[in-house]
DNA sequence: ATGAAAGCGCTAACAG
DNA sequence: CTGTTAGCGCTTTCAT
């Protein structure tokens, strides 16, 4: 390539980077690359520089709609300043997540935007290699990183106060795992809105599921064995109001019969002609700010860890 | 690292590979690693080998749920077999889709899967340059690779035949672009099913769009506007599908007031107790053949190039 | 079974 | 502005 171009290699790296070079001898060098169908190396760049072009995106399961939507975000904000995106799902399984972040390190990868599998994944290897990581949705307790998040309770608390105004007293809540910040946050606000309009929120109502369809199709259905069960129920992830609502139209009590809300949407669903509740969250939103907050780090912003709290919106029908 | 063991550089990089190595040494190895946080580069083992252990997946959109699924499937393979997916979104942009062409190539990726943002999409570089392409969906035109495709006209007929067998007489067809095979494929399938039943298609029922929502949208409009409109449609996408459904919702004839059979689902809608014919794709399939085809051509299989026609499913409601 | 040495393709420092 | 040089960290002969 130098060879054909007349060129030394520096040279020809300086026109592949833009850097001043003769007129003259940029143009035998592009000449040269083109027909040679030259495409610079980036392995070799980012052995040289110690840093990638590629970011990681570290997520439970792209099939998610809402990782769906948020990885969307990612990536087209990370190709629009020329970096590519690396998917990861990693089932909330820690192992799969740890090997991830192996790989983030050995493939020298700029950063990482992580919805961690647990409260405790640890991501300290990457922070003492320098490489910046930002947290969505949740983040790995104990690390003073950026994050991007929803405001979980005021999410509960407006679906719960939506549900009160349609008229319902016995509103039953299926929430994530009780170990789970979303989880809790979520289910808070549930019991602040029961209480704020003076009622009490009844233990036997608050379910602890899996954030699955599964967990809210168990949970929805042991609500309904209960003696006295609900007339409405707050569900707080998407997956998990797909079980519900499956239970729900199983048993022939599908919207309006029984109330329903949901914290975080299920993209077409709007189509149904369900009156239900919905907590919208601005995912692909999440998406651009946490690969914003990464692409500052990556550039060596080093001010001060900052959480991003960005608002979710009821979406009534 | 190599110091720290007293051992060579070279006995590293065997015990890393698991090569014969003797146990005393193969132990001093690993032991430094542990205390050194050790992290082979990948960078630098791609750079000497030439090949690293990433695929690139090149899709229109990762928020269309069939790519979303494909997604998953490519994922699961490739990271079982060792390696990374790096996502490109295309949105159908020529421009773009060469972008991350070149990128595949500049980063030495093992190879690409692609659905290919139109028929004449280059991949001539790569193939030059032996690295193996995968097609999934649709395929560029002229090139000799490996293929992972759905029976469009098949699902084009099933589809319509529902209608009939509904009672349907009138039935238009929206599908995607003229120059899609893709589309004219399930088109054709229409057409098929209803000259088989001794109906002529009307020129008129059969709309071009553009395969997103707002062409469902738009082409659904026009249909009602018909001197004489259709009492069903079929949809030859999952996107297209919900542009239709909210027209149809708009003026109040939903399903069953209206007949309507998609080609590709979209989860989570089959909650909706609305009667639709839906065609199944296996979208994760898709990706999960098409990735282990890859694998293969990777791991230097060199058969002539195979299409592999995947069959759609008929779920009616 | 092990080490020495070369080199993958690039870029940063230095000298001119 | 440009060339020379060294070296990023690994793998792979080639000897031993």
């Amino acid at each position: 390539m130098a060879r054909l171009a007349g060129v030394s290699p520096a040279t020809v790296s300086r026109v592949m980077n833009g850097m001043n070079v003769s007129p003259e001898r940029s143009k035998r060098v592009r000449e040269a690359a083109e027909a040679l169908s030259f495409r610079p190396s980036r392995t070799a760049r980012t052995l040289r520089r110690q840093n990638s072009e590629v970011i990681a995106l570290v997520i439970p399961d792209i099939e998610n709609p809402f990782f769906t939507s948020l990885a969307r975000g990612v990536e087209d904000v990370a190709q629009a300043a020329g970096y590519s995106v690396v998917l990861c799902n990693t089932d909330e399984d820690h192992d799969k997540e740890a090997k991830y972040l192996d790989i983030a390190i050995g493939a020298n990868m700029a950063g990482v935007i992580l919805a961690a599998a647990g409260d405790h994944s640890d991501v300290s290897e990457l922070i003492e290699r320098g490489r910046p990581v930002v947290a969505v949705d949740r983040g790995p307790h104990g690390f003073d990183i950026d994050a991007v998040t929803v405001d979980n309770r005021a999410g509960g608390r407006a679906a719960t106060k939506a549900l009160l105004e349609a008229g319902h007293r016995r509103i039953a809540c299926i929430t994530g795992p009780k170990d789970v910040e979303t989880a809790t946050g979520r289910a808070d606000g549930w019991a602040g809105a029961l209480t704020a309009a003076g009622l009490t929120p009844d233990p036997d109502l608050l379910r602890y599921a899996n954030f699955r369809v599964d967990g809210g199709e168990q949970a929805m259905a042991e609500l309904l064995e209960l003696p006295e069960p609900p007339d409405a129920v707050f569900v707080a992830n998407n997956l998990m109001s797909v079980g519900a609502l499956q239970v729900l139209a199983e048993r022939g009590i599908l919207p309006p019969a029984t109330g329903l809300a949901i914290f975080g949407d299920l993209p077409f669903v709007p189509l149904v002609p369900l009156p239900i509740t919905v907590v919208a969250l601005p995912a692909r939103l999440i998406g651009t700010t946490a690969a914003n907050l990464l692409l500052e780090r990556i550039n060596g912003d080093d001010q001060p860890a900052r959480t991003i709290v960005l608002r979710s919106r009821v979406a009534p029908r």
